[in-house]
DNA sequence: CTAAAATTTGTCCAATCGGGTAATATACAA
DNA sequence: TTGTATATTACCCGATTGGACAAATTTTAG
């Protein structure tokens, strides 16, 4: 088996060599380059991808998180693991919809940071537990009893005709009655009904409860 | 280091016994009972409470999900990893926010079960990376350049007031301008005016979208 | 084919909304 | 101390909304 090749971005010198070190004694694992910036990442990565990178999120110029975009967007076979000391939320959230792999933090001697590499580069998705609880406090905990209604979109949505659906999405976007009437090619009076009913079916009374429901439910 | 106990949850008989095939030669993995139904194994739980529990979600009676849910509630400690066939968008996202250490596609034979338990038991959170695509596709890629503001929220959190902000989170409640004033113990006059410098401050034209605004960019 | 559901349009009316303009009071910062 | 931002209230007006009721046409499903 080809021991997986890895790359370093971080601007601070001394974890660098710190990592150095810490791969230099594996045979499984091998770091072909370290950086302090993302860019001198991307010049290495056209001359020769590595399997898995290891990307801080506060770096100098660009970013960790852009970095990582730019990353999958380029190498869609890499894996970026962020390793950063912060577990904010939105960052989490943000390396998640980037694409990156993994998410650890720096300050946790607890971890195995070798096993995690060779996870992730054998197809897993790692987080610190700590972040994910974190990043996953914010989705709501659905009706669990029912396994095909989950987050009840789907039950909402049954319950709207197409013609409806098509409504209440002009509806969204803040468009009156006349100016839905006017895009689906009917009357304000048609239109008007349609939302009638569609506030009946929502069980709410009025266009901005429709809205927000429609909304958090995912519904668009 | 004691070896780590495990639980199996599955109603598939077939799916046990080549759990215990699976386990019985490994010291490090202690499998210390499978059960067909949620039920029996919280009763097991209460006399000898395991390490980590895995767990498939289509299961009599009580699916896993809501499993996971009470487990989670009772023995904050345990690891519940979900092993199922099923990638369903819904069912990863409710899983996660029910405190789910882990998501394992039972139909990857690629994957080393084994190795996933120990991280997980380690304080890891470990998914197949292709059921952490399609949970997380739902995530918006956010302005990667601005790390303070990132989702924006924050933007437009410190534009608004926090009277403003009082009168928005009403607003989104479905409220009139003149029951919103009378929750905050002002003239009708005056919650009118705030939910106009709203609008402006929004830069959109009516609450509908206001509200759409604030809940798509998770204010509340 | 027939019954049910969906789509369409209309009218009337009271309530609500959003924009504009303006004035007063207060609190906080330069 | 002197602004600048915030909070408060008021009035007017045209546009929009939601409810209620009624009815025609089209589509869909049994």
């Amino acid at each position: 088996m080809n021991p997986i090749t890895l790359y370093v971005v971080d601007d601070y010198l001394l974890t660098r060599i710190s990592h150095r070190r810490y791969f230099a004694q594996d045979e499984s694992i091998k770091l072909i380059g370290d950086f302090s910036c993302a860019r001198d990442c991307f010049e290495q990565m056209e001359k020769m991808p590595a399997d898995v990178i290891l990307m801080e999120i506060d770096l100098p110029k660009m970013n960790g998180i852009e970095a990582t975009r730019y990353l999958k967007e380029m190498y869609p076979k890499a894996k970026v693991i962020i390793y950063t000391s912060q577990k904010n939320e939105q960052r989490v959230l943000a390396s998640l919809a980037c694409g990156a792999c993994g998410y650890v933090l720096k300050n946790n001697s607890d971890i195995d940071l070798k096993k995690i590499i060779k996870m992730v580069a054998h197809g897993e998705f790692c987080m610190d537990l700590e972040v994910a609880k974190s990043a996953f406090s914010s989705i709501p905990i659905p009706d669990t009893k029912d396994l095909e209604n989950l987050y009840e979109n789907r039950k909402l949505k049954n319950s709207l005709t197409a013609r409806e659906l098509q409504v209440l999405k002009l509806l969204i976007d803040g468009k009156t009655n006349s100016q839905i009437a006017r895009e689906i090619i009917v009357s304000t009076n048609t239109a008007k009904a349609h939302v009638g009913s569609i506030l009946t079916k929502l069980s709410v009374t009025d266009r901005v409860q429709a809205a927000v429901k429609a909304v958090r439910a995912n519904l668009f």
